[in-house]
DNA sequence: ACCTAAGCGGACGGGGGCGTCCGTTACCGT
DNA sequence: ACGGTAACGGACGCCCCCGTCCGCTTAGGT
């Protein structure tokens, strides 16, 4: 499902092999966000370091694989949002769902948010960025969303919640839920809202910092 | 001026070497976060390992010394806070105030966020805790924060604060205003707020992850 | 000026992650 | 069944960090 123009032919276990690393990455990266060794995950898979390092020359390789499912996900429920023909209501949902997605998986906030060293974009992340801006729009012109909400608060808004740390993921979800539900509260629009200070530069050029 | 109670008489070079230890601590926690090695901060101190080591047996306590400044200045902010006639404003106050300290000081939003190991509470965490909860309570009676306010939130603002990383210091903290500026829309009250999804219980009990 | 002990820092052994090489295994086409 | 080769994985050398030991330096009292 991940990627089905592999190069040609792949042995049946080298296949397996593949696979297995990749659950064991998707596994450990959720759980403990992207810095796990590369040996663990592959000491989980059960195979060599080798074996591992053949399939995904570099880290980044492996992240990218490994999160494409949630990447399409992403992708799905922006859609879904943009669907919606109340786009307040689109763009809640939207915000709901990817704090939940993020919540639940420690290490795709990382890749997402582009924590990555050079980071030479995580596939789809411009493409969902840019249809969640037509989304942001409309929901502003409906007069719904505040006037002097920016794309980057959004942006902001994600990084805040890959701040959010609990001992247990219902802890972290649920943490998550609020957030998301204060994040929502602060961006409708409200007739005596404070002029709220300027905001910052945070989406494209930023190849992160470690 | 951060412990005079030193143990009674300390040679004034081995004085000296402290205080240019904790210099470098501080600069290179504030950039860099607390886990820069503890050899980094003896080489930018122009000492040795062992007098590192001596001085500071494990890196909590020369945490604890580095950030003890940084702890006043928050006790001092939520005095002030505290002290203002407007519930309310000195809450925004102190949102305000501890959301920009914190930008500005990477290591300290771990240290007091006890991302430490075990966390033998970094001073006077809890005093401060308490005494904003009373803050709180106050602005929540005079009708300008929402009910259904949580001191987990703050908390939760903290911990989001946190998870906001920009290139420069100057893009951090314009970041780090405005969402202090969203937290407090999302705080205040408001005829028309959405019922907020429960809070989750973050503060007490967590000796932290990593 | 001298002597003593407080203080220093280079050097060490241990541990862990990294990425790669190469002898061995086992898939698959004939 | 068998050969060739794709694929495997243990083992290696590298680097960085940790915390400590011990022979040397130097402050500071007399």
């Amino acid at each position: 499902m991940v990627t089905d123009h592999l190069p040609h032919t792949l042995r049946s276990d080298a296949l397996d092999n593949r696979e297995r690393i990749l659950d064991a990455a998707r596994a450990l990266f959720s759980a403990d966000g992207l810095d796990v060794p590369m040996r663990e995950i592959a000491r989980r898979a059960g195979v060599g370091p080798a074996t591992l390092y053949r399939h995904f020359p570099t880290k980044q390789m492996l992240v990218a694989e490994a999160f494409a499912d949630q990447l399409h996900a992403c992708r799905a429920i922006v859609d879904e949002g943009c669907a919606d023909p109340d786009p307040w209501r689109g763009l809640c949902l939207v915000i709901e769902k990817i704090c939940e997605l993020h919540a639940r998986d420690r290490g795709f906030t990382e890749a997402f948010l582009s924590t990555l060293p050079g980071a030479p974009d995580v596939a789809g992340r411009e493409y969902t960025v840019k249809t969640v801006a037509g989304l942001a729009q409309r929901a502003k012109d409906a007069g719904h969303l505040r006037p002097d909400f920016v794309l980057d608060d959004l942006i902001l808004v994600l990084m805040a919640n890959k701040g959010i740390h609990a001992t247990s993921t219902a802890t972290q979800v649920m943490a998550s839920r609020r957030f998301a539900g204060l994040a929502i509260q602060a961006f409708e629009a409200c007739p005596h809202h404070a002029p709220l200070p300027p905001a910052a530069r945070l989406a494209s050029a930023a190849p992160a910092s470690a």
